[in-house]
DNA sequence: ATTTTGACGACCC
DNA sequence: TGGGTCGCCAAAA
């Protein structure tokens, strides 16, 4: 039934999934818009992200579908949210983190079907 | 209304 | 692994 969802509501479905990332582990922004229900919008998670103004989102567990950090390599952000990941038990290395092998291992960590 | 921009992603080589 | 192309979408210019 949900065949418009508003940009409000889309925004509030992203952080709830970027919330439901458990510390130690990384998402991916595609993934997070997927489990948002909002297919092929990884960029509008970004534009999220970077208005969010919630201190206490965990925005340092979302990297690209690489394992890469977003930021520039070498910016604040980018020291920053590594820093944050290597406090979290996350190995870092050159920028660049081990993203969950298989959807398998996903969907064990946050649920089969849904489960925000 | 059209173009550019951006914390992106899938593909290809 | 790494570099380049093309697609996607919302906000800003």
């Amino acid at each position: 039934m949900n065949a418009a969802p508003s940009k409000t509501d889309a925004r509030a479905r992203i952080l709830a999934a970027i919330r439901a990332v458990p510390a130690g582990s990384v998402a991916g922004y595609g993934h997070i818009a997927r489990r948002a229900g909002l297919p092929a919008r990884a960029r509008l998670v970004a534009r999220v992200l970077r208005d969010h103004g919630d201190p206490d989102l965990p925005w340092h567990r979302i990297v690209r579908s690489d394992g890469r950090i977003a930021f520039p390599d070498g910016s604040a952000g980018f020291r920053e949210q590594a820093q944050r990941l290597r406090a979290e038990g996350v190995t870092v290395t050159r920028g660049r983190v081990r993203m969950p092998a298989g959807d398998t291992l996903d969907a064990a960590l946050w649920g089969p079907d849904g489960h925000d």
